[in-house]
DNA sequence: AAAATTTTCGAATTGATTGGTCGATTATTC
DNA sequence: GAATAATCGACCAATCAATTCGAAAATTTT
């Protein structure tokens, strides 16, 4: 390899798709090293464990997700269309966290509390974005209601009433489906035509 | 439980839920029995092993996939859309099977016969309706090109060119956006507009 | 209502799996 | 060609996971 960072990123993303898919239970060194076509010890040059590994994805694809919400945020400018697509977006990434997330408590591993943070950080932000979302989407008059607070409040209550929290969706959740259902209801039942 | 076939059904729909997620190997017996709220002995009172209720899963999805491919074959009549209809569906089947399928490989169990069967068996009635599709396509004339068998040839090559062999996926394969790029292929570049 | 039977389950067993180590070997640098 | 960096195979201890078993609940039969 040419350089340490540049070997870590690559098990990062490596390793980052195999837990997205498993879980950090189901996922295994051999496997790991298997799709890098290495040797399983030689990771143990770059990592410590595979926590460490798991914490490097989970900082890693947080990093991301900020950024493509970040990039969402921009486009709540623009009605209908382009939230549809930040939601869809947003439920995507989650999905992906998610598996990372529910990964931990699957098993009774200690408490990650850096996860815990960037969870809650996470949180405040979705929040912040729905809220603005809600904010020009009655300014320009595709929210059916009248008060954005309201609004938002109901968003959230039919997204629970689906069974996806809002800020968290469970693993077991078929992303496909769900956003369909939740798009009807975005779309086709709160907000105008 | 009412009878032991209606139980076993239920077992045989739950363990395939989460065969076809995580593959034979990944599947454990105590994650079958927790989301079947039972003890996981008590499954062993209907089945004999795990590879048992594996078996029963995947005849079960085959007879579903048939028939499911039965109704496709019957909407190959209409032109484009319907087409796309089924691309659809088979390519959805097939990811599900297939995860079932490549679970066996994953290990070195001992080679299934039965599975060999169903899945040759299910390559040719492939192959058939395919032609079948290809032949009403042409007649319509919503294909570009002369023989028939030439285009059956073409979509075959282009797909594996797509890293999708034609009868059956890898399981890594993001089902999404290879069928984007497939119906984009299928429809854009050898179908007529 | 007790005996017989069916169904469920917790605990134990046993073999396999897996995260991690270590010393040796191979590449790379100086 | 020595010194350092990177890779690896073989190994270990701990955990896990399929299966068994005997006994406890349920249920049915008598």
């Amino acid at each position: 390899m040419i350089n340490k960072e540049e070997f870590r990123k690559r098990v990062i993303i490596t390793a980052g798709q195999i837990f997205s898919r498993y879980g950090f239970r189901k996922t295994t060194m051999d496997e790991i090293a298997r799709e890098l076509k290495m040797g399983k010890s030689s990771i143990y040059y770059y990592f410590e464990s595979k926590e460490e590994i798991f914490e490097a994805v989970v900082l890693y694809e947080a990093n991301i997700l900020r950024n493509e919400l970040t990039t969402a945020i921009k486009s709540v400018e623009s009605p209908v269309d382009k939230m549809k697509n930040y939601v869809f977006v947003r439920m995507k990434a989650f999905e992906k966290l998610s598996n990372y997330y529910n990964a931990i408590f699957d098993k009774n591993l200690d408490h990650f509390d850096f996860i815990e943070n960037i969870r809650t950080r996470y949180d405040r932000e979705e929040l912040a974005i729905l809220r603005l979302l809600i904010w020009h989407g009655t300014r320009k008059k595709v929210f059916n209601v009248e008060k954005s607070e309201y609004t938002a409040l109901a968003i959230q209550t039919t997204l629970k009433g689906l069974e996806v929290p809002l800020f968290w969706m469970k693993k077991e959740v078929n992303i496909e489906n769900r956003l369909n259902a939740i798009l009807d209801v975005l779309f086709n039942g709160i907000l105008k035509k």
